[in-house]
DNA sequence: CCGTGTTACTAACACGTGTTACTAAACCGG
DNA sequence: CCGGTTTAGTAACACGTGTTAGTAACACGG
């Protein structure tokens, strides 16, 4: 309020030379210009006005804003959002670039006016996140700011992509209930508009067939994509012939609700039935016994995502990349 | 890539005015100058070219950046900053501005880096979050951004701040048990640098004197603040004379110890024993029972610091403004 | 003393917008 | 037809930086 803003020009004054000496200077672009003492002078100028160039003049002047718009659907459900935002940012940090977030809370109106927002500031690219891995309309996107999605994709490939190899977590998932010696593996599914259900039913199909087990389709059920469709499914896995010793559950929350029914029947985990769940939630290790999941890489996948797209500002990648990122198994105490 | 940008000068040769014309109609100031056809004209030129105005040239003719500096403790840990986020951006959407956010990870460095940026992109004010309900010291915020605080404060109370009322909130869960009946409620405390548990602490104690309820100092533990904590002291309080039939966890992790302290002593709630906890985080309603707690208003403070803010901004409000926000009382089944 | 580099800078323009001060034309009452 | 007022617009500058092209001073070999 009180003091005016310090520009190039009072540095310049303070230290006797041309804004355009100080300009070269800060940017390091003094090398070969400009002499040591002339350097020297400058630089303490600056320090003695706290002078901080000021980013609008800049980015007007070089057409490049280092601002990384963050577009995310709902950034208050669960971690995911904050936990993709902390790695982006960490992979941004250094280059010197910020993030610009806007949550749309799925409201396509929302969008539209964020993108909007993102082309007049001039991001230099763009990062799209959703909750759950699964495919999504190509976004309203000006061609020439180049953007990765993150834990969706186009149909067509045309955009970056980094999702979580659900395909190879399901894999991973069975294939420990299987190390551990369980031969009847239960999969306690569900069918919602994603891509992770039918992957990880491959991941589990393919670790049925390398540990030699026959795939038996009445050990896998649907369930509602809730605590209680876990429920339900496991009560009725129990309730047939010939019940599996293991559980692999799509979901840390349809885990919980095999939990419930295993509970209920007086079947311990893991002792009688093993479970393995999906997510990583941050309540799984509060499970009682914890569970052993398969996490989301959400974090890596925000900081594959900004390296992706660093890459494709600085003009070293012009083609499209994509990447399944491996969730690793978190054992804790259900296997 | 392909095209260039297009300029304010650009529409203004399309419609056959001046740039000055276009700035008029576009912002709205032309309503005594510019004929309605030649409005029109400006328009159409706007629509057929796309123009987008440039947010950088904007910010420096006008000093005004439309942007908000949000600086959070650990956008990563839990709910919290995502909901405050959202509840900001609600606020400060219909105004235009947008959200440039740093998570610091509790590092010093970052932070002040991360201020420094703000600076740089002259935001217009700043919102400064943490995790836990305390007192923090004054960021080293330049005195003519306007800042508000959420979820802590400076002890001279110089910067807006934004705290939930842990006080009524203690107050509220422990009137809760009285209602329902209790005469020995205890009280599951613990004791990190946080505001909370003294506040809570005093509230549990105004409860019990308005139901005309003794303060028994053996009803009160301090746990630490973990779920083995509450455990623990539950266990303590169980092994005493005269053990309570109502416990007031300080937190949710607590009441989860409570809980596995209780199942294992065979006291079922809430037939027996009756538990209110704090926090309100995403799991308490995939407890067994499900838990009856204190929700904390991150949204609403997040709401609540950018309305403020955008009041400091305009002028309208230049003394700092504190409140205390309500923790709503969420009934589910543990009482 | 002359030409040629080299060193150490600076003048001037560009970036895209907002805004103030000014003008040319039209209108209007007498 | 004339002076004043309104209408409709524009020229020119400001914002703070980056950058290109150019210059003055000096060294140096011949």
């Amino acid at each position: 309020m009180s003091r005016e803003r310090v520009t190039i020009r009072d540095v310049a004054q303070r230290a006797g030379v041309s804004h355009t000496t100080v300009s070269f200077v800060v940017n390091g672009k003094a090398s070969a210009n400009i002499s040591t003492t002339t350097q020297q002078r400058v630089w303490s100028a600056v320090r003695e006005l706290d002078y901080q160039p000021d980013a609008a003049a800049i980015s007007l002047s070089t057409a490049r804003s280092n601002l990384i718009g963050f577009i995310s659907e709902d950034i208050a459900a669960g971690r995911y959002a904050g936990e993709s935002i902390t790695g982006a940012q960490e992979a941004a940090w250094a280059q010197g670039k910020i993030l610009l977030i806007v949550n749309t809370g799925r409201d396509p109106a929302i969008a539209a006016a964020a993108i909007d927002q993102m082309r007049r500031r001039r991001v230099e690219g763009l990062l799209v996140g959703t909750m759950a891995h699964r495919v999504v309309e190509p976004p309203a996107i000006p061609a020439d700011v180049p953007t990765v999605l993150m834990n969706c994709y186009v149909p067509d490939r045309s955009l970056s992509s980094v999702v979580p190899d659900d395909r190879r977590g399901g894999y991973e998932a069975t294939r420990e209930l299987a190390t551990a010696g369980h031969k009847r593996i239960g999969f306690v599914s569900a069918t919602p508009a994603f891509d992770a259900p039918a992957l990880r039913l491959a991941g589990y199909r393919a670790a049925l067939d390398e540990a030699g087990l026959p795939f038996d389709p009445a050990l896998v059920v649907d369930a509602h994509w809730t605590m209680d469709g876990g429920y339900a499914a496991t009560s009725a896995l129990f309730d047939g012939a010939d019940p599996p010793t293991a559980i692999f559950a799509i979901t840390d929350l349809v885990a919980m609700g095999v939990y419930e029914a295993l509970k209920e029947r007086r079947v311990r985990v893991p002792d009688d039935v093993a479970v393995v769940g999906f997510d990583n939630v941050e309540w799984t290790e509060m499970m009682r016994p914890p569970l052993t999941t398969m996490a989301l890489p959400h974090a890596e996948m925000g900081h594959w995502a900004m390296s992706q797209l660093l890459r494709a500002i600085d003009g070293d990648q012009t083609e499209p990349a994509h990447a399944r990122l491996e969730c690793p198994l978190v054992r804790r105490q259900s296997v």
